[in-house]
DNA sequence: ATTATTTTTCTTTTAAAGTGAAAAAATTAT
DNA sequence: ATAATTTTTTCACTTTAAAAGAAAAATAAT
């Protein structure tokens, strides 16, 4: 049992991966655009997690996006943007938003 | 006979009832965000036009989106956009993208 | 011809995205 | 237990797109 979804990279292997630096991968995490599995304080990815934050890239990189539309994207449940999507990241983000909408009550 | 897509407001007027400079419009206006119709070289926007324009300022300004992501969902005839978005401005990216395509070739 | 207006070009400012450096916290090794 | 290593976090700096300022070039008006 060790597919897709096992989130077993650390960070510095995904960061190498992607080429980029790791501290871009703890910026992306503080807008739910990943979510790390942690064991102990250390987090871990998925290959799906890998996957998606390929297409991330792409979007900012090749195509000019910018991270605040992606976000926007995803709360739209955009089609294009969800299909890349993992499941685990929509549901961080529906907590993100849950503790947004919270705050601003 | 003086409707919503008469192409009658001009440049400053424009700027000014968005709160932008007028140099903003004519940058939005290289990437085929908004054509006005020119009569000798000066430039007129139409009701529509503003009110496009007033809805590409609130992606921008309160919601963070870039002009790059805004491009990129007319492209893809995104619906939220489109709903939002002026027949020509729609043509005009008809336009915009067979030149570019040309360019490519 | 001179004045005023609009467009265009060049330069600077501002803010988000990303990264470097190093402190803080945690884990591992000795 | 303490020293060494690794990971996280914080602070500050760099880079780039978006926007605006200044002024030159082009056009229109008097």
């Amino acid at each position: 049992m060790f597919d897709e979804y096992d989130k077993s990279y650390p960070i510095e292997l995904v960061a190498d991966f992607l080429g980029v630096n790791s501290r871009t991968l703890y910026y992306y995490e503080r807008f739910s655009l990943v979510c790390p599995i942690r064991r102990g304080r250390k987090r871990y990815y998925s290959k799906v997690d890998i996957r998606w934050l390929e297409y991330v890239r792409e979007l900012m990189y090749d195509q000019g996006m910018n991270l605040r539309s992606i976000i926007i994207l995803i709360r739209r449940r955009d089609n294009i943007i969800l299909e890349k999507c993992p499941e685990d990241v929509v549901d961080c983000f529906k907590n993100y938003l849950m503790q947004i909408n919270k705050q601003e009550e």
